[in-house]
RNA sequence: GGAGAGAUGGCCGAGUCGGCUGAAGGCGCUCGCCUGCUAAGCGAGUAUGUGGGGAAACCUGCAUCGAGGGUUCGAAUCCCUCUCUCUCCGCCA
């Protein structure tokens, strides 16, 4: 085994033909209004009038030079017979030449229009599903359920910074010291209820949910956070490693997505569902002043995610399911929780459709994301060059690409600190969980 | 970190002095035939992307033999750079 089967990393989607990227070129060429009213739906600026103008060059540039190799091909034929018959081809070679170095420049040119164009279509964020609802603000996602309700408290119940200080699990002030603001420092009991989270989750996804459990790199390179959509817009809020062209992982999603990457399932393959526990780096830009106490927004936190590849005609369904799993945690916990439609102007840049799950919390009186399960249609598939073939022998079709915290695990152990507090500011652990602290039932100080 | 070897289609594996090689051969797979079932056998087909023609079957231009660049009328084949894989040595969790 020599390892050449798997297909190369290292280069992006950028270099073959064009179609391996984000929306189809074809789509936008042909539907340039529907996709301008899409981005204002979006709140996004991006002007396609540079897009029409690029497009149209690299076509024109792209028919000239066809024909032209078209011709040096049949001339090349054509002069290795003549020497093969021990025929003088010296016109034809010159002649040639010519040709070849008008090719050369128009490749070059080519080469430049396709760059600028890239740079345009890699701004262009994913269609929107016809069930997200249109709106400019969080304001307008539409509540689909919720489930359970809020726990009644008989005192005014504490901040989950607030317990957790004071039961000794997590340390604000040594966590900064140790490398700054939004570190935390676990420890002992706050340690262990992490961990146990995140067990509890995989075995509840691996087992009853039948997900494949992956350990995933940590770091990932330039091809993989485009693929899933990161790069190019997102770089400001990623830790890159200096000197290097890797990357942290923002989520789990983008080396999971990234398994096959430029690979061509086989039938029945599909649907694919992967869980991986990863931390989570995010640079959070933009996001000063926000959320400056507790666990709520970290530089580092670990996440179990969920990841599907899917067939197109079931890829809805498979989100549907997907939701109800990333649920069914909250239901095990017994956490109180909402579920909404994430409207036009929320959507992320790479998503078709989103569900947000909202837990309640107490301590601030807020229900705060605590998952998002998102389809991602053919998005990512076309930008990682993920296809699959429906019958043997068939045409390949793009995968669609699926995936959903199952749960943010920070923000779960929030969760449970202030929907599980009692008046001596004790945690009444949360039975699922018991067996995976040896039995416990509470933390107290 | 030092020394070497390699990268070709779903897989294995040819590719000689650069030119009828988009790629032999085998395996696998698909369809058809055949055998009472199974095994074996026979025939045909079987890379990807993109453009054009056609209702379709299909025909056809261009590109792709790890990636990028160079030499040449012409490159899987020659040259350079990079990436990855493997082997040995050193170091290390």
């Amino acid at each position: 085994m020599t390892g050449r089967s798997r297909p190369q990393p290292g280069r992006n989607c950028r270099s073959q033909e064009f179609s391996s990227t984000m929306l189809d070129l074809k789509y936008i060429r042909n539907n340039l209004d529907a996709v301008r009213t899409m981005l204002k739906a979006r709140n996004n600026p991006l002007d396609l009038d540079a897009f029409q103008a690029l497009d149209q060059r690299r076509l024109a540039l792209l028919g000239e030079v066809e024909g032209l190799k078209n011709r040096r091909n049949t001339c090349s034929e054509e002069i290795a017979r003549m020497k093969r018959d021990k025929a003088d081809a010296s016109a034809e070679i010159a002649a040639m030449r010519d040709i070849s170095r008008r090719i050369k420049e128009l490749d070059a040119e080519i080469a430049e229009v396709e760059n600028q164009l890239y740079e345009i279509v890699y701004l262009i964020p994913n269609l929107p599903h016809t069930s997200v609802p249109v709106g400019s603000s969080e304001e307008d996602n539409r509540f689909v359920r919720e489930w359970g309700e809020k726990p009644a408290f008989s005192f005014t119940p504490a901040s989950h910074w607030d317990l957790g200080e004071k039961l000794n699990i997590l340390d604000f002030e040594r966590g900064a010291k140790i490398t700054g603001a939004r570190f935390t420092l676990y420890r002992d009991l706050g340690a262990k209820l992490e961990r146990a989270l995140i067990n509890f989750m995989l075995d509840l996804h691996t087992g009853a949910h039948g997900y494949t459990e992956i350990l995933p790199p940590f770091i990932v390179n330039r091809a993989s956070m485009t693929g899933t959509g990161q790069l190019p817009k997102f770089a400001d809020d990623l830790f890159k490693l200096e000197g290097l062209d890797y990357y942290l992982i923002p989520t789990a999603e983008v080396p999971v997505t990234n398994i096959y990457q430029n690979e061509i399932l086989g039938r029945g393959e599909l649907p694919c569902c992967f869980a991986a526990y990863t931390p989570c780096f995010r640079k959070e830009a933009g996001s000063y002043g926000r959320d400056t106490r507790g666990l709520i927004r970290q530089h580092q936190f670990n996440k179990v995610e969920l990841v599907k590849f899917a067939e197109p005609e079931s890829s809805y369904e498979e989100l549907e399911k997907l939701l109800n799993n990333a649920e069914t945690v909250l239901q095990k916990l017994n956490l109180h929780y909402r579920v909404v439609n994430l409207c036009t102007g929320d959507l992320g840049f790479s998503a078709a459709k989103t569900y947000d799950i909202e837990v309640w919390l107490p301590g601030q009186g807020v229900y705060r994301e605590i998952s998002s399960c998102s389809n991602f249609e053919d998005f990512q598939a076309r930008r990682a060059n993920i296809r699959y073939r429906p019958k043997a022998g068939g045409k390949t079709r793009f995968v669609h690409t699926l995936n959903g915290s199952g749960l943010a695990v920070g923000r779960t152990l929030v969760a449970i600190l202030e929907n599980c507090q009692t008046e001596d500011g004790e945690i009444i652990i949360p039975e699922a969980l018991r067996p995976y602290l040896g039995g416990r039932e509470k933390i107290s100080a």
